[in-house]
DNA sequence: GCGACAG
DNA sequence: ATCTTGTCGC
């Protein structure tokens, strides 16, 4: 059953918040801590992980919350992790983390527990890390939660601290050569918060890395770049697919009032896979798989006629809803300690 | 009223 | 975040 939008928190939350930022900001590592991450290959580096959490269409709470673990270089997948989750908050600018980031930290938990051998050595989370309003981005949330080297990904720049995209950006971003090409985002205190990278030869659209934990901009933009099949980062683009995939399915195996009798053969969906099984159309040469409009992403496989009908009028969920009813001790403790720190916090604990 | 607005 | 539709180039 869709729940409706939540609405916009009120003013005590949004100071609750802040407040948490900033103590859990002072917890963020902001340059390499690995060895992998000064090694000019990387060497030692053997799995890079991505988390994403995708929507269901006019249902603001329903999602599919993901975490992928690809190996590097090879950039294939090794573990996938899709549920669905019931989100609480809803999206404010600026304190993404708190609608997201219980549920991506949750997977990491399961991971941790379920195959630590798995464990992703870096995580590449969709969204801003120090490049943010109090610096303290989705990226840095997660990393500190999580103890994991984290890189923040946005598709879009953040207008923070001075930065802005107007003609002297699009100028620059103009100007960016071939792949791996990048300027820097320097906030008005002229600290550098991020880089606007060109993530492949073809892409018109720059990323905005920056830091999230545990790793320096350098090392980031660098591996960044390293991960990019496509304009987005492999780790990152994966874990989009599959919890869109994952979503479709649900709805369409579940879901499926007659709508209409099917016309022709090619209108058929393919069969649901139980788990993980989809894979990329491996026979597609890598040149034919951009577009010509954006330049990078290769077009999504449409879906039959059906399936768009199902899928628009999909209000109803139509799968059991897993009640997110307990906290890690170690995020407790990891609050507690803050709060103890910088004394008199009645900080909350995170729900 | 205008502009901004990670996901 | 989400969906849509068509168009272009190889």
């Amino acid at each position: 059953m869709a729940r409706k939008a939540a609405g916009r928190p009120p003013e005590e939350t949004l100071s609750l918040w802040k407040r948490e930022q900033a103590l859990l900001k002072t917890l963020v590592v902001d340059r390499d801590t690995e060895a992998w991450q000064r090694d000019p290959a990387f060497s030692g580096l053997q799995r890079v992980g991505g988390v994403d959490v995708s929507f269901v269409k006019g249902d603001s709470v329903s999602a599919c919350a993901s975490l992928v673990v690809l190996s590097y270089p090879e950039l294939e997948v090794m573990y996938e992790d899709c549920r669905m989750v019931s989100l609480t908050a809803p999206y404010v600018s600026g304190f993404l983390a708190f609608r997201e980031v219980p549920f991506l930290v949750d997977a990491v938990q399961q991971l941790r527990e379920k195959e630590p051998r798995l464990m992703p050595q870096v995580l590449f989370v969709d969204g801003n890390g120090v490049l943010h309003h109090r610096g303290f981005g989705v990226a840095c949330h997660l990393g500190v939660l999580t103890d994991l080297p984290c890189i923040g990904v946005a598709k879009k720049l953040l207008q923070v601290d001075g930065l802005e995209n107007n003609a002297l950006h699009k100028e620059k971003i103009r100007l960016l050569q071939g792949g791996g090409d990048s300027f820097p985002l320097m906030g008005g205190s002229g600290t550098v918060l991020g880089m606007a990278l060109k993530s492949h030869d073809h892409s018109t659209k720059p990323l905005y890395v920056s830091v999230g934990h545990k790793m320096s901009l350098e090392a980031a933009v660098r591996l960044t770049h390293g991960c990019c099949k496509f304009r987005i980062p492999e780790p990152v683009r994966q874990a989009d697919i599959r919890s869109r995939d994952y979503i479709r399915r649900t709805l369409g195996v579940q879901g499926a009032p007659a709508l209409r009798p099917e016309r022709s053969k090619k209108a058929q969906r393919p069969k649901a896979c139980p788990q993980g099984a989809s894979e990329e159309p491996a026979g597609s040469p890598s040149l034919r798989a951009f577009s010509a409009k954006d330049g990078n992403e290769p077009h999504q496989k449409k879906w039959p006629k059906l399936q768009q009908r199902i899928w628009g009028r999909g209000k109803e969920a139509l799968w059991e809803v897993e009640a997110k009813d307990a906290i890690f001790s170690f995020l407790q403790d990891l609050v507690t300690k803050c709060n103890s720190i910088h004394q008199g916090g009645a900080g909350h604990p995170p729900q």
